[in-house]
DNA sequence: GCGATGTACTTTGTTATACTATGTATTTGT
DNA sequence: ACAAATACATAGTATAACAAAGTACATCGC
């Protein structure tokens, strides 16, 4: 097998799909840190995201509105910039998932 | 719902299922032409296919031996390229239909 | 016959996004 | 004291979709 290739597809595949997952989970579940974002992509997927993917494209989505950040002091250690989703993102999220069972309906039907 | 970035969405979401897409269809029956097979997507997904996008997509898996082509002359019109998949692209298309069934599974699952 | 439309392939430039690498700063474990 | 983990950020590179334009032949309507 083209294992060359194929890597390059999976990470070509995830353009699309990882703003997909982060604003799923912020859907799921209320709160997120972008660091803790990494770790639970990774649990619940295993799934990989650089740390260099993740953080602008959490400032994508907040340009975007879809997400608002508030940064929360820890009793110690660093300060973390914790993610809500919003209505917005709400609503884009609903969209997404439509989308995407549809494209995974014709694809399964190849 | 912000729709801007939605259609950017789903541009980006291409980038990796097309590739994917057009595999499975040569694996499921023999020969297509390029101007064919956006018209074969474009009818059993909705998805349209930009030609600029394509022809270069056609080029970069024949680069990787995943298909290879052939000129096909017409009785009348201009020639055709025809695409078969290889052994090496069924072995790929194998293995990408079970990371998306994996993928689709976990996005599922959140 | 001529312009518009459809067929069929190609290339160039633009844009968006993932990834590598690097940097900063704090805390915890040994 | 030093390594590893936590937590965020950014600069540079590679990849792929897309718009736009070009080439060339065929057909259809007028």
């Amino acid at each position: 097998m083209n294992t060359e290739f194929f890597n390059k597809w999976t990470s070509q595949l995830k353009k699309g799909t990882l703003s997909f997952m982060v604003l799923s989970i912020l859907k799921d579940k209320g709160e997120y840190y972008g660091y803790d974002l990494i770790n639970e992509v990774k649990k619940r997927t295993t799934i990989e995201i650089a740390e260099g993917t993740l953080y602008p494209l959490m400032n994508r989505l907040k340009e975007e509105k879809l997400v608002e950040s508030k940064w929360v002091e820890q009793n110690s250690g660093i300060p973390r910039k914790y993610y809500t989703i919003t209505d917005s993102g709400l609503a884009v999220v609903k969209e997404m998932t439509q989308y995407w069972n549809h494209l995974n309906q014709t694809i399964n039907s190849i």
